[in-house]
DNA sequence: TTTTTTGGTTGACGTGGGTCAACGGGCGTG
DNA sequence: CACGCCCGTTGACCCACGTCAACCAAAAAA
C-alpha cells in the first residue's frame, strides 16, 4: 500500500496538487504552478459503491471521472441482452471520455468495489484548457492513450487464442497493479471469471480452464480471485509465438 | 458522384473553408469566422498511392491527417507476424490521433487506393485550439467518436458470430457511403477479403463464405468487390437476434 | 450459527469457423 | 494484348471453444 491521501470531507475540493495519484492521473507532467490552477478544476468528489453505476449508457454526459480509490469496469450492451465489457478501470484512470462526441454516454460505468472518483465538470476542463497550457495537451494525451488501448484490446479479440487472451490480460493487470506500487506478482482481482470473459471475448468456463491449465503448468497460482504468476516470461512467450493460432 | 471540389496546387492551402467535406471532418459545426482560421492550419496536401503508407507504426509524431480523397486502413502487427486492421478510413475522417499518446505513432496507415489527406501540424493545432473556441470541442468530438468507435468494434469481435459481424460491417459501410453522397444500396469496397477479415476477426474463407450465403438467401448481391444489399433489414435483423450466439 | 445465493471448477459433447487444398477469373504489368 | 499473379470461391476435414450440466466453495443474508 502506498501512503495515504490527506482526507477532505466529501464535497471538498481534491487537491490534485495533494494527490499521490499524479503521475497516473490527467495532471501528469503539469507544472508545479498548473497543478494549483487545476485544483479549482476537480470540483466534488463521489462515491459509487460496488455493483452501482457512476454514469449508465444515454446519461446527459457533464462531466469525465478520475479515479481515486477503487476500480470500475465499462461495458456496452445491444438491445437482445448480449453484453460487452470494454474495459476495467484501476485509480488514476480516466472514465467518461465516450461521452463527449455525442453529449451523452454510450456505456456504463460500474464499480467493482466501492469506490470513488474526482469529478471534473466538461466545459470548466474545456475553459481551463484555453488557459492552462500543459492541460490540454495533457488531455489529449489521456484520450489518445485510450484509443491506443481499444487498438490493443481489439488486437487479443481478434487474432489472439484463449490461452493468449488470458496471458496478455494477466501481464496487462499486473503491469498497472505495479504501476500503483503493488506488487507485480501477486494481486487480487476484483472482476468475475464471466465478466474477465466477456472483456476478452470468451465464456466464463473457458477463462475458468483457461487458470487451470496455467495453474497446471506452473505458469501461475490461482485461488478464486486471488491471482499469483509464478513464471510471468512463461506468459510472455506464451502471447509471442502462437501455438498455431488463427 | 459529388459537385468536385475546387482544384489547389498540390502543397497550397486546402481551404477547409471551401471544402465540401466540411460537415464530416474536423470543421463540421464551426462559424464561418472560425473555419476562416482553420485555412491557416492546414498546411500541405499529401498525396499517397495505393498501398503505400501515410505512416508506419514507430514513425515520430507530428500531423494528423483528414482524408481529402480516397481511403486508407489502419493496422498493428504483433512481433511474431499476426496483424489485425484496426478500421478503415473514409473521406473527411481523420487518421492518426494514436500518436498523441506517445508522440509515435503506434499502426501503420495504408491507402486502399490512391488518396490524398490534408496535413494538420499537431502544435499549430494545439495553439490555434487555445484560440478558436469552436475548434477545440469538435477534436474532442473526433477523438471521443473514435473511442465510441472503438468500443462497436469490441462489442463485434467479442460477442458476435460470424455473419452477423460481416451484416454489421456490410451496414456500416452503407450508411458510410451514404452521408457522403454516394448509394447506401450499393457501393464498391476497396478492401480484400482478407482485410475484410483481419478487421472482424475471421479467416478470408469465412468471410467469402458468409458472402455467399447472403447471396443465396437474397439478402445481398455480390460480384467480387461489388455489393448492393437488396434487403438491408433483414442484414439488421440477422444482427438483433442471434440465431443462439455466444 | 444455518441457510441461501453467487461464483468458480470440471466433465462430456457439439459445432462454428479455422485449415488445407484445388481451381478459376480479374486485373495490373509489361 | 497476353501473361502471371493475386484474389475470391468452394469443398472436405478438424479442433478450439461454446454449451449443458453437475457439483462445490465462498460469501452474503438471515
Amino acid at each position: 500500500m502506498r501512503a495515504s491521501v490527506p482526507i477532505t470531507v466529501n464535497g471538498l475540493k481534491s487537491a490534485c496538487s495533494q494527490c499521490n495519484l499524479v503521475e497516473l492521473c490527467l495532471p501528469f507532467g503539469m507544472s508545479d504552478s498548473e497543478l494549483n490552477r487545476l485544483d479549482e478544476l476537480v470540483g466534488a468528489r463521489r462515491k459509487v459503491k460496488r455493483q452501482q453505476s457512476l454514469y449508465r449508457a444515454g446519461d446527459p454526459f457533464e462531466a469525465i471521472y478520475a479515479i481515486r480509490a477503487g476500480s470500475f469496469k465499462t461495458d456496452v450492451l445491444l438491445e437482445d441482452g448480449r453484453d460487452q465489457v470494454t474495459g476495467f478501470q484501476m485509480t488514476g484512470e480516466i472514465l467518461g471520455l465516450d461521452g463527449i462526441s455525442a453529449e451523452s454516454h454510450t456505456c456504463n460505468a460500474i464499480a467493482l468495489e466501492d469506490s470513488e472518483v474526482c469529478v471534473i465538470a466538461y466545459d470548466k476542463l474545456e475553459q481551463m484548457s484555453h488557459e492552462v497550457e500543459g492541460l490540454q495537451l495533457q488531455f489529449h494525451k489521456v484520450m489518445s492513450r485510450e484509443i491506443v488501448r481499444d487498438h490493443g484490446v481489439m488486437m487479443l479479440l481478434g487474432s489472439m487464442r484463449a490461452e493468449e487472451r488470458l496471458a496478455a490480460f494477466l501481464l496487462n493487470m499486473s503491469q498497472r497493479f505495479n504501476a500503483r506500487g503493488f506488487s507485480a506478482q501477486e494481486f487480487h482481482l476484483r472482476m468475475t471469471r464471466e465478466e474477465i470473459g466477456s472483456y476478452l471475448g470468451l465464456k466464463l468456463e473457458t477463462v475458468s480452464r483457461a487458470f487451470s491449465r496455467f495453474q497446471d503448468e506452473g505458469l501461475i497460482s490461482v485461488q478464486q480471485k486471488h491471482v499469483q504468476l509464478l513464471d510471468p516470461t512463461g506468459l510472455k512467450r506464451l502471447i509471442q509465438h502462437q501455438h498455431g493460432a488463427r
